[in-house]
DNA sequence: AATGAATGAGTATTCATTCAT
DNA sequence: GATGAATGAATACTCATTCAT
């Protein structure tokens, strides 16, 4: 049964590129790409240097799939919990914010790293962040899309303010020296989300979402 | 008369310190620090591998001395354009985001650096460069202060709203790929204002600053 | 079998070593150690320069070893040429001495090399040197101790007499322009050894080894 | 009067040389000729770096004056001590190798220096060198001679006992950690003596010498 | 005579990558 | 598939020497 062989040799492979990504993360957290060097990494993933080589195609194939798993994960959550939030564009919105902020939150590291290491990336690479951040941040832009559509907020350029969100929903890891000291991850997204949507929802509806604009 | 040689010295030694930055940070621009080899450095600024050591203490006393330099320089410029705005807070905030946005705009690369290299700094480096960032937002800060002191603003944290705004303008630079093809400056700046001031505004002096808040 | 395994690679690391420490020393004897490029090393050691930092910490380890080398060839040879004379303590001394300027003279730059880079290692590498040195002058000491316990020489301080018997042998390659010159080995050692008894073979027991006393 | 003006420029250039010297061999003695860089020399001797080529050809030459200077000083000092003995070889020769011990014993770096530093120099530096150890050892080999003439020393090579007296002598310098912890130089100088002089005076006239002879 | 700024060749060490086993 | 020994190009930093002032 070769086929039943090729399924378990493709899930020992994907096993192998999870145990080696997820020691490249922890490391290049620790040092920064340019200091790890890939017998470290091979030590930390407890494989051997020549491995690396059978699985990636070099160190800054590495460096790619490994900030493409940190973008990913994030874009996976965010829909499921803008879903949760119902139908309504406001609710929606915030909720995709805090849901990122909260992941951004569990590993400011992660954040960093795709911010501090782009540019050591090829551009075939940087285009394929670019596309993947656009991409995780649909499902926000779908909610401002709508929220002006019927209404709800104010006539703003969609893709202004989505990119505003994550700014500041990456700045609660970019400033964290900053932040962290003087707020909760609740409180810093409760603030947030006051302040900007202040400036999202329309005049006539604010009462109703008075629960989020005020802090 | 060795006052005078001493001061002939201390020029031209700043003016090599001068050369040397600016050289660093052009090349940097292009690769990146650790990219950066010395020799390349040194031939880009004119000057002898050996001298490099005479004027800085090494590579990354280099990088730190062209990071504060840039930070210094967006600094300088804050202050003066939020004076021309005169008195009003409102209008003063809205100068001085103006003002950094255009500085920012003056030289991405510069700013993406400050981003990029922080974490290879030595933790003394990066505290000044966090000094000098806070100290950079100061007048952003006072303004703020005062808008809220005088009622023409609602009651938001400052330490927040001046982080948030920073990062709006690093912004310009950070996702340039993603603002440039649909935003002149002029355009970013004038959205980000209406988008912002809309939240930090107390409602009821709105329309008194109609002319900022819409887009 | 994975021990067969271990035995191989232990055995072809030892040679290695070795490859690299014959290399080092035929290197520094012809031009110093801090002439020696560790490029001209692996040159000379037919490896590559990175090979060397696998088996050497570096270049001052490399000095080390192949000093302490040196010494432990010296040392190995003593013993068994002292046992070969019998149990006679001064016949004993007379032949640890020959053997000592014959392996001497089999390699006197090693014997310069120890002298003059010493001073070049770590307080730790000269104190090792220190204790082989001392390990090496054992035999030639009990000998000493045995001879005075015994009467057969004066009441002299074997701690004296035997530094001055290396420092003699050491002086065939320390001063070999001025004695191979006028000398050859077996008369040089037959010379000091007459010069030396003389004055440590207690008086009366002169004629019993009349064969060693006159030149 | 040009002479004068002469004779003022010599002096100040020796007394330079002197202060160049003085401050090299401090600097080498601390941390060893490879090790002194020119612009430390300078720092150290209260000169500019340039000065030093205007007074040395180099930095090679300035190891070969130091080093010559040493020997130097040691030569200088024998003879007197050595008259002052009075006319009697075997006295003539004690007064000698005592004082060099002695002469050794305020400088003892010095005598390391020459052992480590010698293969540093040209063939023509050494060459110097080793002429001019061979004329200090000169009123020592005359006093040997004279002995043997006399028949108060047996007939040993002159050469072989002169240099074996030198080695001793360095040796109080060369293996100091050995000697110094169980030696004072007054006992090191006396247990030499009578050692050595038990196998160069005479039989017939070892009584004359008792008092040098017992230890 | 004296300075010290400037040079640039030289070198120990690291590390991404390859390949025989 | 897996290893890790071996490679050698690349690079930060030093320092003897020169020379304009």
């Amino acid at each position: 049964m070769p086929d039943v062989e090729d399924a378990v040799r493709s899930v020992r492979r994907d096993s192998r590129r999870r145990q080696v990504l997820d020691a490249a993360v922890a490391v290049m957290q620790r040092t920064g790409y340019h200091e790890m060097s890939m017998q470290a990494l091979a030590g930390e993933a407890g494989v051997s240097v020549g491995l690396l080589y059978k699985y990636f195609g070099g160190k800054e194939e590495i460096l790619l799939a490994a900030v493409l798993d940190i973008l990913d994960s994030f874009g996976d959550q965010l829909a499921p919990a803008m879903e949760e939030a119902g139908d309504d564009p406001v609710e929606r919105l915030a909720a995709g914010f805090r849901r990122y902020v909260e992941i951004i939150d569990l590993d400011r590291d992660a954040v960093l790293l795709t911010y501090r290491e782009s540019r050591t990336l090829s551009p075939a690479g940087r285009e394929r962040i670019k596309q993947l951040e656009v991409a995780t941040a649909a499902p926000l832009r779908a909610a401002l899309a709508d929220g002006v559509d019927r209404g709800l907020m104010r006539a703003l350029d969609p893709d202004l303010v989505v990119y505003d969100l994550m700014l500041l929903a990456h700045g609660w890891a970019l400033k964290d020296w900053h932040f962290a000291p003087i707020y909760t991850v609740e409180a810093f997204v409760r603030a947030q989300i006051a302040l900007m949507l202040s400036g999202i929802v329309a005049p006539a509806h604010r009462r109703r979402y008075r629960h989020l604009l005020e802090p």
